[in-house]
RNA sequence: GGGCGUUUAGCUCAGUUGGUAGAGCGCUUCCCUUACAAGGAAGAUGUCGGGAGUUCGAGCCUCUCAACGCCCACCA
């Protein structure tokens, strides 16, 4: 065996492992094998993006998942691939173009595209090399992009048959604009903070008359878009003015004044302006009332230069034209009042820019027909989310769907398939441009989460359903990801799998918590607050990284609060682990293959042990309560295998069956740390091609030793009771000590040398008597009373006092259970194995007081 | 306005059908015992946010109050 360093090389392992399983081909998936699929498919990370510390979580999660079925002899498909993110990708790539003075106009949307692809493309394999460093199973020959020739037949099909069945509409419509991406965004992509505005009152003069009516705003700018000013038809205040006509200040413009109930009396003056071009609300009042909207912003969200808005306005920003709509109207006293007010404004969630509700024409999906499914399939269980808490949230949204914005007024995208014709502008939809001589398309691109709605197909050969991938793969098993992308991708995902595939396209949706930093702040990068896994694993190892956040992970999804030093939970371990199978590998004597034979009672404890450990390990993947996982194979590995058995395997070793044990903690651990465990496996002399082709270990009923596990507990009672007095007494390892057991039999028959070894007891002795030799310390375990003659090396009081504070523990403890069981309610009600639960452990109490009193009378 | 989550040891958090509170870090004492000081041994620490209720029994169930956080809807 060649010297292996006493530190753990994270990184030169985990390249070389990782390159062993590729080159073996070890994660590409069979579609022609007779093994029952699992497949995930990873929710696409965006090409634009870096690795972070979300995706680490999200990738470890479903790459235990893979690697566990794997081994449970599932075939395992976990299939890549990245998303060409619309918005996002375009706005990198105009803003490098900027850095050279250049729009995307100056390229052409050809050339633009051309560049984005490049750009796109040296990204994509930037990414992916990226989740490669997490150690991440997924079959590369299965690749995909949402851009994609065979992503992008999907989107076509099932644009056209959506439009065929009259489920996409093409129309004109309040949308949420960003003036700087120059797009529509959809509801969802639209999030709204919390402001310190103003409500400015202007009075709006009446025509032909004396008075004014006035109304309250927090956009006076828009005033110049007004088509109406409306009141509630039962307010008194304003009941003769419905019906009369107003002057809009500053440009003279009649304007009627209206009813309308959706007017609320007790806000502001009671009279609201409608500007049906540039508010949702005012726009369904608008179109209630035949009012004709006027636009005044521009795509850019600057003043038109049209005959509505005063010339001093034209081509001001939005921001510009309020402050100088304010000026103007106060010169003219027309502004009454200005009043402070919180209120909530819709920002562009890819850029924070302030949304401006713009009327235009845009393509819709409607999304009532498609819902009613999509809330069946999790309301019958054939979809499950874990924690189930998230399926109220999905039926909510779900429940109260409204249409879906999908035209985006980008260039980097699915453009629509929607044709016209040069001429008489004619419309077709179809899946080719039926005669590029006559039609040109349309220019508007799609959603980026419409091509992400179909990926758990359009990734497996759909719309070709015979495609082999997609008869053995889909409907995929799990979905992993964090609730922030339920509405955006998973309820798509949902809708559209079960509307083309008539199947839900996952039958499990495991959500997880958010990486936070460590005050609990979401992480970005303008915040400076990032923890970047590259440089974890840089400075960690992967694995240590993997462990850490999977132990982290709980089962009701709570976020996870990361930081540098948290980290080294992982690391530990991991060095643990090397050391503990160094020492394992560096003492073997015969041919390090394991067996099962001639076990003694040390051997007997840790199979047990392993064997609960598995049983237990399963149940909770099967449950996904994978932060369980890894605690439970921690303690294990740690606590049980380190602390004891290693130790005991000092005194007597059985090369068979520690061989046996580490083998089989490295397959329980693999999921969770892979190169690790695979690189200690392949040190291992007996050994097949790879661990994680391994069969994962399972519960055996045959390897259950419970009752000689129990004895073995005994004794490290006992040997933690003398290593206690050791420390009491300050009587080092040095100094051997004898042990009397005040008991007939033969309790540490077999394990006399653990106790030698691991207490320094030289010799033991059986006592009938109860006769305590004098100046000795003592140890009650179970009822058994042990001496330990200490002359010379006892401090009398001090032994009195320690046996006094073991009696009031336990007194206590009694007292408490006495009070329980001498109510009559609780042993008539309780059942019967708690109440015969209480009554041993009542007698044992009794017991072990007693002996404790005994020792304490004799010290006297 | 509607919904959800959190509140447990100094810190970060577990706690799976209600049955005598756990981990890691930190802290105290001792130990470089040739697998591991990124380690070993021994230890201390909690009226489980407040209050009420159900129950023989509540960290866990019900109600209520408080604090913090999130999501949805958006009244100009």
């Amino acid at each position: 065996m060649k010297e292996l360093p006493t530190v753990y090389n994270a990184k030169e392992v985990e390249e070389k492992i990782y390159k062993f399983w590729e080159e073996n081909e070890f994660f590409k998936a069979d579609n022609k094998s007779k093994k029952e699929p699992y497949s995930i498919v990873i929710p696409p990370p965006n090409v634009t993006g870096v690795l972070h510390m979300g995706h680490a979580l999200d990738e470890t999660l479903q790459d235990i998942l893979i690697r566990y079925h794997r081994m449970s002899g599932y075939e395992a498909l976990w299939l890549p691939g990245c998303d060409h993110a619309g918005i996002a990708t375009q706005n990198v790539v105009e803003k490098q173009l900027a850095k050279e003075g250049k729009t995307r106009h100056d390229l052409g949307r050809e050339k633009f595209i051309e560049t984005t692809w490049d750009w796109a493309n040296t990204h994509k394999s930037r990414i992916l090399g990226q989740l490669k460093r997490l150690g991440a199973s997924f079959d590369l020959s299965r690749q995909r992009f949402t851009l994609d020739e065979g992503c992008s037949q999907a989107v076509k099909k099932v644009f056209v048959d959506l439009y065929n069945k009259g489920l996409i509409y093409k129309g004109a419509y309040i949308v949420n604009w960003c003036p700087r991406c120059q797009s529509a965004i959809s509801d969802i992509e639209t999030q709204y903070e919390t402001e310190q505005g103003h409500l400015w009152e202007i009075s709006y003069p009446l025509k032909d008359e004396v008075g004014a009516i006035v109304i309250a705003t927090t956009r006076p700018e828009t005033m110049f878009g007004d088509a109406a000013i409306a009141v509630h038809p039962d307010d008194f205040k304003y009941k003769d003015l419905i019906g009369k006509t107003c002057v809009l200040p500053l440009t003279g413009r009649e304007i009627p004044i209206i009813a309308d109930t959706y007017v609320d009396r007790s806000f502001g003056t009671g009279a609201l302006k409608i500007t049906p071009a540039h508010d949702p609300n005012d726009f369904e009042i608008g179109a209630r009332h035949n009012l004709k909207p006027i636009w005044v912003i521009d795509g850019e969200g600057k003043m038109k230069a049209c005959t509505e808005v005063p010339k001093e306005l034209h081509g001001l920003t939005r921001e510009e034209a309020r402050i100088k709509t304010v000026e103007m109207l106060q010169k003219q006293q027309a502004l009454l009042r200005i009043t402070n007010l919180e209120h909530n404004v819709g920002k562009c969630q890819r850029c924070s820019t302030t949304i401006e509700p713009l009327l235009s024409e845009q393509w819709f999906v409607k999304m009532e027909p498609l819902a009613k499914e999509a809330i069946k399939a999790v309301k019958d269980g054939r979809i499950k989310f874990i924690p189930e808490r998230w399926e109220k949230n999905y039926l909510m949204w779900m429940e109260n769907i409204r249409d879906w914005c999908i035209s985006r007024q980008l260039w980097w995208g699915h453009q629509i398939p929607a044709y016209y014709h040069k001429e008489t502008g004619e419309m077709v939809v179809a899946l080719e441009n039926p005669d590029p001589n006559n039609y040109v398309q349309d220019t508007n691109v799609l959603d980026t989460w419409f091509s992400s709605g179909l990926w758990p197909f359009s990734t497996m050969g759909w719309p070709n359903t015979d495609a082999e991938d997609f008869k053995k793969f889909y409907p995929t098993t799990t979905l992993v990801t964090g609730f922030d992308i339920i509405f955006f991708w998973v309820a798509r995902m949902i809708t559209m799998g079960l509307e083309f595939t008539g199947k839900a396209p996952f039958s499990t949706v495991y959500i997880h918590g958010l990486i936070r930093d460590e005050h609990g702040q979401k992480m970005s990068k303008s915040k400076g607050n990032t923890v970047d896994p590259v440089e974890i694993i840089d400075k960690y190892g992967c694995d240590a990284l993997r462990f850490t956040l999977t132990s982290l992970c709980t089962y009701g999804g709570q976020d996870i609060k990361v930081s540098d030093e948290r980290f080294e939970y992982g690391r530990n371990f991991a060095n643990k682990i090397w050391n503990a199978s160094r020492f394992v590998l560096m003492n073997l004597e015969g041919d390090g293959v394991e067996s099962l034979d001639n076990l003694n009672i040390a051997d007997k404890w840790i199979i047990h042990k392993l064997n609960e450990t598995a049983k237990i390990v399963n149940e909770n993947i099967k449950n996904y309560r994978i932060g369980e996982v890894a605690s439970v194979i921690y303690d294990f590995f740690w606590s049980d295998f380190c602390d004891w058995y290693l130790e005991l395997n000092k005194v007597q070793k059985n090369e068979g069956v520690l061989v046996y044990v580490l083998k089989q903690v490295l397959k329980l651990l693999h999921p969770i740390m892979p190169h690790i465990t695979e690189e200690i496996y392949q040190l291992m002399p007996s050994h097949n091609k790879a661990l994680m082709l391994e069969d994962y270990p399972v519960y055996n009923q045959k390897l259950n030793y419970g009752d000689d596990a129990e004895k073995m507990e005994f004794i490290f009672e006992v040997i933690r009771s003398l290593r206690n007095i050791r420390a009491s007494f300050n009587i080092p390892l040095s100094s051997t000590i004898n042990l009397i057991a005040f008991t007939g039999d033969k309790v540490f028959e077999g394990a006399e040398k653990y106790l030698q070894r691991l207490a320094k007891v030289e010799n033991i002795e059986y006592s009938n008597s109860d006769k305590m030799p004098e100046q000795s310390a003592s140890a009650t375990i179970g009822s058994i009373n042990f001496a330990i003659p200490l002359k010379g090396l006892i401090d009398l009081n001090e032994e009195i006092s320690r046996q006094n504070k073991k009696i009031e523990k336990l007194k206590a403890e009694l007292n408490s259970l006495n009070a329980r069981i001498n109510n009559t309610k609780f042993v008539s009600s309780a059942p019967a194995e708690v109440v015969e639960k209480t009554r041993n452990s009542i007698a044992e109490k009794d017991a072990e007081i007693k002996s404790v009193q005994e020792i304490i009378n004799n010290l006297k």
